[in-house]
DNA sequence: CCAATGACGACTT
DNA sequence: GAAGTCGCCATTG
């Protein structure tokens, strides 16, 4: 994190700090969205971004199959399930139950604009 | 320039 | 479900 060339990690966290409370979403589904970069490259961005004074609701990405394969990077290993229990998602063996219930596309926003007209 | 490295994803055993 | 393969692409050494 040296360049600053880069607005990667901004279109990131932008789509990933409009994620609704009580839903999540997917690295593909956000790297989707962008149309640039790739699953992976989500993966990295959140991977940096408790260096930045943003809050960054990343506990809201898990993987394609509701996993919480990024758990470890919250400090204690419990951290992102316990912030997930609080926003009403219950998630058990790492997992989040009733994933495609509270999956999030970021298409869904400009669904939303559209039924606002 | 090349190789290794991921908070990934889809697919196949 | 578990494990392996391949594609993905910015970043780092």
């Amino acid at each position: 994190m040296k360049k600053a060339k880069n607005h990667y990690f901004e279109d990131v966290y932008a789509v990933t700090a409009l994620i609704p409370k009580g839903r999540v979403t997917s690295y593909g589904a956000i790297a989707d969205y962008l149309a640039l970069g790739s699953a992976r490259m989500v993966g990295w961005a959140l991977t940096q971004s408790h260096q930045f004074p943003l809050e960054i609701p990343a506990h809201r990405v898990v993987n394609s199959q509701g996993y919480l394969t990024g758990k470890l990077h919250f400090g204690e290993v419990d951290t992102m399930e316990l912030l997930l229990n609080s926003e009403g998602i219950l998630v058990k063996n790492d997992k989040v139950q009733d994933f495609g219930k509270y999956f999030w596309h970021p298409r869904e926003l400009e669904m939303e604009d559209i039924a606002r007209l």
